[in-house]
DNA sequence: AATGAATGAGCTTTCATTCAT
DNA sequence: AATGAATGAAAGCTCATTCAT
């Protein structure tokens, strides 16, 4: 999948696009020192307790020179955000590729992995989303279409496992995709967030265990195990 | 499990009691109408949207009249927060007790059920609680400890499902546990406060499903099912 | 002087008399209760950071049961102020009595001595009054008539020292009795109040020995000194 | 002594620096009129009386402005307040210089007029500066050391002239520079603050001559007249 | 492009006083 | 006499946004 499949997970007010991005080396400058002050401050105190004085201040530019680039504080915090979802995606391309032909569940751990690893990378950044998403529509709208489309899209690989016999048909592919996707995902949320201590490596193994399980689907790594025991035994 | 086993999901500053004590009768109407007219208006508003000024307003008293009974808006969010709380445990409660015997994954499904009835009641303050767990430091470490708290218990029972060998020995109780229950909860707020349709009765069953085959637990529909249709073949 | 020569200090304002004093036992000590409760929080915070429910919550009473006794804050201060003025009035004549025809230095210092002694025993009540004095103009009002009161009467004798030759002419009586009343009082507040570090009966001495001397006025001690060094030398 | 050796009225919070640097003229007038404004309201209302949105009602500038420039109520009385003391240097800088080898009642003299003839350009802030002392403990310190400075510095003159044989070894300069320095501002206060009748140069005239015998130092009025006297009756 | 001053609505909180019982 | 609930004006302060330069 390349990037431009992905829905971007803001969207400005339709009709009022972006103000006049000032297009000069030296606006570039001012544009980038704001974004970066943005997510600092975000990072550090979360976005209600962020203001936009506080940016301009950190980001060492007037105050109204910020609505030079935003149009609000709503919009800076988009801009972050999007390019917070392009450094998951990054993370997730990052992870080592599997030769054609490996087993599914060394594919879905990979996933898996790839997903915490970004998480984790951006971990205070991911709070702030969490936190933006419950009190602001249009985040949590498109946070939810994006969402949307992650599970469509598992669902779809489901149900084409459920066509080749390797996953059982009573499962609702749709329901699981989702309730799935709702264990990585807050999984990340509780360990890389909240802090609940966790093992990275082992937590990868554990949740694609469990997923694998779930569905049904050989997890390569007890297939192995049992390979290598019956081996050894015999 | 008896209510008085659960932590309470807020706690009250040390030392600086509530306001109340001495409370006639109409006080205590009072008092009743601005809890009602926050609980009304967090749900409608949100936490941060909702002030003081509305709740007063909206409760028909003056604005001072408030502080005869709260300290602040944290502490009659508190106070709602409680009420909820005791609202998801009179709903667990509330699901038909099970004959003794009854298999696992029975017993698995009515917890489930109950989770999401009493979840579904309370959609509206349940997405308010995660709004505020995000900002409001108190509230998010009760919410932690109160989380592990279920979390612990859940793993005991795997752990215990382990030795009596029901469940793999290569899953982690505790990651499990915890994978499992943010897949439960997470779909739950997924459905019922984002609003991302589903039928409760058919999303406890595959919760369920997938629960149980996660664990490697016989699910009772899938065996009755196959006997079923065993002896239907026969 | 008798007490009743002596302006009181506080006045409630003209037309609007006291609230109706419950004459019964029960109502006296209720009102007592608040008295004291109210001198003690006016002691320990002053007057602006003291509410009217604070007394009431010392005097273990209903906030509402205060206005049953007083009309106002400012009221019941004056009930404490006016107290207080008794209570410096008897510290002063309870100084021991002089014989007759003692020194006029003599006598002088045992007022100031009875100043101080009585400014101590209620220093932190002198330091609120003085504050409430800055903001109240009632208050205000009456301490200056009553500081007229004192200043007058000092004048006079005074000009009657002047006419027995015993002052020199060249000093003004109003002046000279209002300049060293404001050495004395604020002294008092000095030490007292502000907490400069001091000794009493130190202080009674070289008060009154500046005092004598403006004045031009012998200071028994110092004449005493000077005769027994004389006697010594002869 | 040059202003740099007086301890400053006010201070500000350790710290916490004043809002302003990055000034404007247009921000320069702002401020101004705000402190103008603030001075003309303290100076009719006094302190308590007066309130930030009456200040920035009477400055024409919008309530928020206010914070623009300070911090608080607390800090434009800083300001206010030592500019005050500014004044109060400046006017005693400013009284006729006194050819050398003058006498020393002389030099008291001119130092008693210079006090109260600034005290009395500025006697209504001198009023709500005793106000403001009364119930804000950083003030009341500053003013207690600045006051203990002038104290001891007088206290060390007296010292001086005793052991020049000028002042009776049996007075104690710390309290004697304490007692006359109480009696001099306070005189300046009942006059100027209180509004007692007086004549400002019949009142110098009248403390330095309370002042001197007080301490055995002879006033050259007094001396010059005696000597007049003397040379016309011979 | 940038500056920083200015705006003003909006929020929380306090408290003297009144009222109904 | 006493209670304690209710009132509502007023205060201090914040901050996203606009404006004039």
């Amino acid at each position: 999948m390349t990037p431009a499949d992905v829905p971007r997970l803001t969207r400005v007010r339709a009709g009022s696009s972006t103000v006049t991005p000032p297009l000069t080396a030296r606006g570039a400058r001012t544009r980038a020192a704001l974004v970066k002050a943005a997510r600092g401050l975000f990072e550090r105190h979360g976005y209600v307790e962020t203001s936009v004085g506080d940016i301009a201040k950190r980001a060492r530019v007037a105050h109204g020179t910020f609505y030079t680039y935003f149009q609000s504080k709503e919009e800076i915090f988009a801009e972050v955000a999007d390019a917070l979802q392009a450094d998951l995606l990054r993370a997730a391309e990052a992870e080592p590729h599997l030769p054609a032909g490996s087993p599914l569940s060394e594919r879905i751990e990979r996933a898996n992995r790839g997903y915490l690893r970004g998480y984790e990378e951006n971990a205070r950044m991911m709070g702030v989303l969490e936190q933006v998403a419950t009190f602001n529509p249009r985040l949590a709208a498109t946070r939810r279409s994006s969402r949307r489309f992650y599970v469509q899209r598992n669902a779809s690989s489901i149900r084409r496992w459920q066509q080749e016999g390797l996953v059982d048909a009573r499962i609702d592919a749709a329901y699981a995709a989702s309730a799935l996707g709702s264990m990585i995902d807050r999984s990340a949320y509780v360990w890389l967030v909240l802090g609940e201590p966790f093992d990275l490596d082992e937590a990868v193994v554990q949740l694609t265990r469990l997923y694998c399980n779930a569905l049904g689907l050989p997890y390569h790594r007890d297939v192995e195990e049992s390979a290598a025991r019956r081996s050894r035994t015999t």
